[in-house]
DNA sequence: CCGTTCGTTTCCATCCGTGCAACTTTTCCA
DNA sequence: TGGAAAAGTTGCACGGATGGAAACGAACGG
C-alpha cells in the first residue's frame, strides 16, 4: 500500500506520486473555497471546481464526497495545525501557558481575512450541510487537542476526563471568539478576544457576570 | 398558514391536525431509533422505517432528509428538554446552581439505558453521517442553553461572550461525562461524573492535574 | 353542512453517487 | 535501463436517491 518502502523513517519524503496527490487535493480544496467566496455556495459544483483545478469531475468525487467537504477541507487542514503548534512548545511548559501562548496568534492565522470569514459564517448559517461539515472539522480538532493535552499532562486521553473536557472548552472559546470577532462589531482584536475567553476558562467561568439581574 | 387562528395565545392547544403530524413524526423517529438499536444502521432504510410507523416511504422523506436525521430526531428532542429544565428553575437562582441542580439528573433521563447509549456511540464512531447529525443536535442544544443562560444573567446572547462560552463548555462537560460513562468502565454513576466535570469548569479547569509530568 | 386548507400517497422525471474497466503515470526490482 | 506491478485518472453506465405534480382524504372554519 505504501509507496515508499525503501526507507523506514517516519518522515520519509513523500515521493512524486504522493506529492501530486496532495497537490491536486490542495488545488481542489482551494478552488472550492475560492469559488464559494467569489460566487457563493451554489456556484460550487463538482464540474466548476474540477475545471478550476484542472482535473475531471470524476476525480473530484475521488477526493470529496460533497462540495461542502471540499470547501471545508482547506479549513480543516488549518485547524489541524493548532494541535501541532501546541506540541511545538517546550515540553516542560504548563499546558495552560502553552495554550495561551499559541492559540491567540494561531487562530489569527487560521481565520485569515475578516471579510472572508464573515462570508463563511454566512454560508454556514444558511446551509445545514456546511454547518455539519464545519462541526466535523471542529470535532476532529478537539480530538487532536485532547491528544496533545494528554501527552503534556501525562494523562490518558481515553481514561481521564481532564483532556477532553479542557479540549472541548478551549474549542468553545475559539469558536465563540471567532464568531464575535465577526458579528460583534465593537471588539476587533481577535487575539485579545480569545485571550479573554481562555482567561475566563482557566480562572473559572465568569461568576460575577452570571448572577441573576432580575 | 397557522391552523389555529382563533386564539392568539402562545400555548394554544395544537389541534387534531398538528397532533397527528407530531405523532407521525414521533412514530417515525422512534421506529428509526429502535431499528438502529435492534438491527444496526444498515437496517434503517426509508422503507423499513415507514413500514414500522405505518406510513409510506414518501412520507418519511417529507419529514426527514436522511435516515440519520430520523434516528437523531428522538435524541434531539430530548436534548431540547435540557434548556427547558434549566428555565424551570426559580428565576432568582444563580445560573451555576441551576445548572448543577438540573443537568446531572436530566442527563440521566436523556441517555436512557447504558447499553442503548453504547450502541449509539458505536454507530456514531463508524458512520461520519451519524456523527455529523449528532454534532448538529449538540450545536442546537448549545444555542438553546446559551439563550436560557442569557435570559437568567440579563446578558445579550448576541453581544456578550459569556453565555456562548459557558454553554459551549457545559456541552463539552455533558459530552465528556456521557462518553466516559460508557467507555471508561470504572466510574458508573453518570450524575457524579457530570457533577465532577461541571465543578471543574466552575472552579477553573484542573490546573493541578495539568502540570507536565516529564 | 359545505368550501377550504393541509397532509398523505402514488407516479414520474431527474440527478447524484458509485462501481467498473481502460488508459496513463509512477514505482520498484532485476 | 527495461519492464512488470502498483496507483491514479477518466469516461461510461447503472441503481437508487431526490423532489415535483396531481389525486385523494381528513380536518378546519364558518
Amino acid at each position: 500500500m505504501e509507496t515508499n518502502g525503501h526507507c523506514g523513517g517516519m518522515t520519509a519524503e513523500p515521493g512524486l506520486r504522493a506529492r501530486k496527490k496532495a497537490a491536486t487535493r490542495l488545488a481542489l480544496g482551494h478552488a472550492a473555497w475560492s469559488l464559494m467566496l467569489e460566487r457563493g455556495l451554489d456556484a460550487v459544483t463538482p464540474e466548476s471546481v474540477a475545471e478550476a483545478a484542472g482535473v475531471s469531475s470524476r476525480t473530484f468525487r475521488n477526493y470529496f464526497g460533497s462540495r461542502e467537504e471540499a470547501i471545508v477541507d482547506e479549513w480543516s487542514r488549518r485547524h489541524a495545525s493548532l494541535a501541532d503548534a501546541v506540541r511545538a512548545r517546550p515540553a516542560d511548559e504548563p499546558v495552560w501557558d502553552s495554550l495561551l501562548a499559541v492559540l491567540p496568534r494561531a487562530l489569527t492565522d487560521i481565520v485569515g481575512e475578516r471579510a472572508d470569514f464573515a462570508v463563511l459564517l454566512r454560508v454556514i448559517s444558511e446551509s445545514p450541510a456546511m454547518l455539519a461539515q464545519n462541526l466535523l472539522a471542529l470535532d476532529r480538532t478537539g480530538q487532536l487537542l485532547a491528544e496533545v493535552i494528554a501527552e503534556r499532562t501525562g494523562a490518558d486521553a481515553d481514561r481521564d476526563l481532564a483532556p477532553r473536557l479542557l479540549a472541548g472548552s478551549v474549542l468553545a472559546a475559539v469558536s465563540t471568539a471567532a464568531t464575535f470577532w465577526v458579528t460583534g462589531g465593537a471588539r476587533t482584536d481577535l487575539p485579545d478576544l480569545l485571550r479573554e475567553c481562555l482567561d475566563h476558562l482557566r480562572a473559572g467561568l465568569p461568576t460575577a457576570d452570571l448572577a441573576p439581574t432580575a
